[in-house]
DNA sequence: ATGGTCACG
DNA sequence: ACGTACGTGACCATT
């Protein structure tokens, strides 16, 4: 049997999993003050590394000291570097006592690094034939070692995310063989480790001449067919610092261990230790795991419960204040999954079945009904549209575990009472997928006795967490965005939903008729043009056909293959008409099988009607998302998808369909949030924003006609600018270079101060508190804001920009639905669907003259801005003609 | 399950 | 030198 060697580099994932930690570092200490924050994360990696490699021998190798052979050839290697801190240095030993405690050997040998001792075990792993490795670094560099048998795992987001490198994942990625990292680190050296190579050599140079040379040996050997007289000049200057660089850069795999591949055997978790170990540290969350996974998970401990009956119900009378809730359904769709169970009580009187008949028992549903008892739940909105099926009108929420667990962080949310509960610290309940199991294995059973257990243990979950979690959200300043926002949108939505939208499927049969049949011509031009059949949809058979059989250049790659997104094959139209034809069949393709054929599938039979789920937990600026259908992404940008929406139509016949949409909505936010006058005049005064960035950005005189072509650039500028503006993210969505993108933000930033000045305070506030705030209060942190990472700080910088506007406008938007619902609950008229900036209704026709003026002007006050809100409205017989 | 693609604001 | 616009969901092919 083949054995599975796990090689941990320590030392590179302590610093990883430290510097991840990093702001939360003060969170991380134990009783007797100790920082845990790197013991933690390496734990977490542990962890997601031995479940997913099941390894049968592991090894975990640090450095051994300052001074190796490497200091000894050149004393500066990795000079320069910032002392390790304290908190972290104190953590090592403790990292070691949890390696020990979890049955894994390490291993450290002076004079050499991590990287020597891991390079020379893998080496003879590989010898020995039976064996595969896996690596796990925080530092690319050893990637060197990818070889048939060995992969390196690097760590690329915290310390969980890993990226495998394989040889085939290398050379896509570096565009070199394995072996020949070494070569690219010899000519350009390495900043971090403090050596350098070849005097103006980077990545790229680098890259040309390994790919052209294969080795830096060979690269010299023939250095009179090196192109450029000023590169040579700087190969043959520094061809003793390349050499060198070349050594230093590669992993030692002879180093004299003392270890040997025997002594490797994992031995697993030593349970009594390590909960010692656990304890010490304060890791709560590691100890509940340690006793579910050891089966322990029967000795949470027990609730005593009532099995509910008609008989003796009555006794549900004893609550007069407040309850907590929880209605169990097997499925996820809450509009048709089955009800399967509830469970109610407090403090320690608890009270369950499975039989949901119960609901519409007289004491219960007073219960629910009433508007002086308090209700605590996890999901509300759910909880009201499973009663609501029922004919009972759930009142008086109070609490919704989940909603109040989102506001308070929107990372690391879940739908289940189970996860959330150990989110904020409580154990005594398990998760469904622990109860029920998850995927196909999934299974309810209503009958047994755990069930029974698991909804009382989730519902005094939620019973005992409540004060702590309003406790938070007040300490978080939340409480009005809960209270007037969020738990009230809930039932806004749940009677939007509940509602739904009326579908006419002969419509979007017959549209589906007259698709399959163009899609079956533009099948066959295509194969004639490609000279045989293939699978259109499959990228890589597309791939294939387009850039190696017709040899079309290749703009783009992806991680798998060629890119054939529309960007590439727009630019490769001009070249073969087979392309249009592609990107023809592409685009009707989608229509038919998400738009008709997708729509069709969920139309209810009954109501003709769909009904979709607005998240109200998910995104991360506080937007709604749409599913099952998604009603946020119907066509309209093509004329031909925008056909689609004929198809959504009023429930009565000679009601019209009517949309309120905000003009500009996130540049209004972005101009009063900003405070720049600018930009704040240009609305005041009803001017077109992108007209007047136009002008000012290209500094034409104010009586000068802006053309169309420069008012296009100026709003994607202004939309640039809402996302975190890069000049090359400009440059690619435009189509202009990026020295112009960057003159225009320039420009931009001159005109618009106030929106410089903006950028640059919204970044400085999320270094040092590491989150960022819409109006209403609702937060987002930004655990890489601080990263040393670029790619993941620069992302975090972005997103630090974007969110206050983006969710400063879904902020509005519900504010304006709240109040829309109020102020329409005497009429008829129905509020259908939210578009993220729009608002659409079906109204009967005795109202139309009404909604145009109270739609349009409760969404304008919905808040008071240092700007106008404007609104625009359009009305048809169907979607399509409410434009 | 994951990645590519494409629909929306 | 880094490697890039913000937020989503559904479908298909592929693993």
């Amino acid at each position: 049997m083949t054995k599975k060697l796990l090689l941990i580099d320590g030392n590179s994932v302590a610093f990883k999993a430290f510097y991840a930690l990093y702001t939360a570092m003060d969170k991380f200490t134990n009783s007797s003050g100790l920082h845990t924050s790197a013991i933690y994360g390496f734990n977490r990696m542990l962890d997601k590394v031995l479940t997913d490699e099941k390894p049968t021998d592991v090894l975990v190798a640090f450095d051994a000291g300052k001074t190796t052979f490497r200091t000894e050839m050149y004393a500066d290697y990795k000079g320069g570097r910032a002392k390790t801190p304290t908190e972290l240095s104190e953590q090592f030993p403790f990292i070691k006592e949890l390696l020990n405690s979890r049955g894994i050997q390490t291993y450290e040998l002076k004079n050499y690094e991590a990287d020597d001792i891991i390079g020379t075990l893998a080496k003879k792993a590989e010898e020995a034939g039976d064996y595969q490795v896996v690596i796990v670094t925080g530092d690319r560099d050893l990637t060197q070692l990818t070889s048939d048998k060995t992969t390196v795992q690097v760590s690329v987001k915290g310390v969980t995310e890993l990226e495998t490198y394989t040889p085939k994942h290398v050379e896509e990625k570096l565009g070199v063989k394995p072996s020949q990292i070494i070569e690219i680190k010899g000519l350009k050296g390495d900043n971090s480790d403090n050596y350098p190579g070849v005097e103006k050599v980077g990545d790229k140079t680098a890259l040309k001449l390994i790919q052209q040379f294969g080795t830096i040996d060979n690269l010299y050997q023939n250095i009179d067919q090196v192109s450029g007289k000023k590169l040579k000049e700087h190969l043959i200057n520094d061809q003793k610092q390349a050499e060198r660089a070349h050594t230093l850069a590669t992993i030692n795999r002879e180093a004299p261990i003392t270890v040997s591949l025997d002594d490797l055997k994992y031995q697993g978790d030593d349970i009594e230790k390590l909960t010692d170990f656990y304890e010490r540290m304060g890791f709560k969350s590691f100890l509940a795991k340690l006793s579910v996974d050891d089966d322990h998970s029967d000795d949470q401990e027990a609730i005593k419960y009532t099995v509910l009956t008609a008989d003796n119900a009555t006794e549900l009378d004893q609550f007069k204040d407040e309850i907590s809730f929880h209605l169990e359904m097997s499925e996820e769709n809450y509009h048709i999954s089955p009800l399967v169970g509830f469970a109610l009580g407090q403090g320690d009187k608890w009270y369950v079945t499975n039989n949901c008949e119960l609901l519409n028992n007289d004491h219960v549903k007073k219960l629910l009904t009433s508007s002086k008892i308090k209700k605590n739940v996890f999901d509300a909105k759910r909880t009201y549209v499973g009663l609501y099926r029922q004919g009972i009108k759930l009142a008086y929420v109070d609490f919704d575990m989940l909603l109040v667990s989102y506001l308070l962080n929107t990372t690391n949310n879940s739908n289940d009472v189970g996860t959330v509960a150990h989110l904020h610290g409580y154990y005594n309940v398990k998760t469904d997928e622990e109860v029920y199991g998850k995927g196909a294995k999934r299974t309810i059973d209503t009958e047994s006795p755990e069930f029974l257990t698991h909804m009382v243990h989730k519902v005094k979950a939620i019973d005992q967490l409540h004060d702590e979690m309003f406790k938070d959200l007040d300490e978080h300043n939340q409480t009005k965005l809960y209270r007037e926002i969020e738990i009230k949108i809930a039932f806004v939505l749940a009677h939007m939903e509940i509602n739904g939208i009326k579908v006419d499927s002969a419509t979007l049969e017959s549209m589906g008729s007259k698709f399959k049949e163009r899609l079956a011509e533009i099948q066959q031009t295509i194969y004639q043009e490609a000279g045989e059949e293939f699978n259109i949809g499959s990228p890589k058979q597309l791939g294939k056909i387009l850039f190696e059989k017709l040899r079309l250049p290749i703009l783009k790659k992806t991680k798998t293959g060629y890119s054939t997104s529309v960007d590439v094959l727009e630019k490769l139209a001009p070249d073969a008409p087979i392309v249009q034809n592609v990107l023809n069949y592409r685009q009707i393709a989608k229509l038919q099988s998400t738009y008709i054929d997708g729509l069709l599938k969920v139309i209810h039979k009954d109501d003709s009607k769909v009904h979709t789920r607005y998240l109200q937990t998910l995104t991360q600026t506080g937007r709604l998302s749409s599913v099952d259908p998604n009603l946020q992404n119907i066509p309209v940008r093509s004329e031909e998808g925008r056909l689609i929406r004929q198809a959504f139509i009023p429930s009565h016949s000679g009601w019209q369909i009517f949309s309120s949409d905000y003009s500009q909505i996130e540049l209004r936010v972005l101009a009063s949030i900003t405070n720049d006058k600018n930009m704040q005049d240009a609305f005041k005064n009803g001017e077109d924003i992108h007209a007047t960035t136009a002008r000012r950005i290209f500094g034409l005189p104010s009586n000068e006609e802006v053309t169309p072509d420069l008012r296009r650039q100026a709003k994607a500028v202004n939309f640039g600018i809402v996302y975190g503006i890069s000049d090359f993210g400009l440059s690619q969505n435009t189509g202009i270079t990026r020295k112009q993108a960057h003159q225009f933000i320039q420009r931009y930033f001159e005109e618009y101060p106030g929106v410089k000045k903006y950028m640059e305070d919204i970044v400085e506030f999320a270094r040092n508190h590491r989150y960022v705030e819409t109006i209403a209060h609702r937060r987002r942190y930004l655990p890489d804001i601080n990263s040393k990472s670029f790619n993941l700080r620069s992302f975090a910088e972005r997103t630090a920009m974007n969110t206050p506007i983006q969710g400063s406008a879904a902020d509005i938007i519900k504010i304006a639905m709240i109040n829309m619902a109020d102020a329409i609950k005497e009429m008829k008229t129905r509020m259908l669907l939210q578009v993220h900036d729009e608002l659409i209704f079906e109204v009967p026709d005795e109202e139309m003259e009404t909604v145009k003026k109270l739609i349009p002007s409760v969404m304008d006050s919905a808040i008071k801005l240092h700007v106008p809100l404007k609104v625009e409205s359009h009305w048809g017989k169907t979607w399509y003609d409410a434009k």
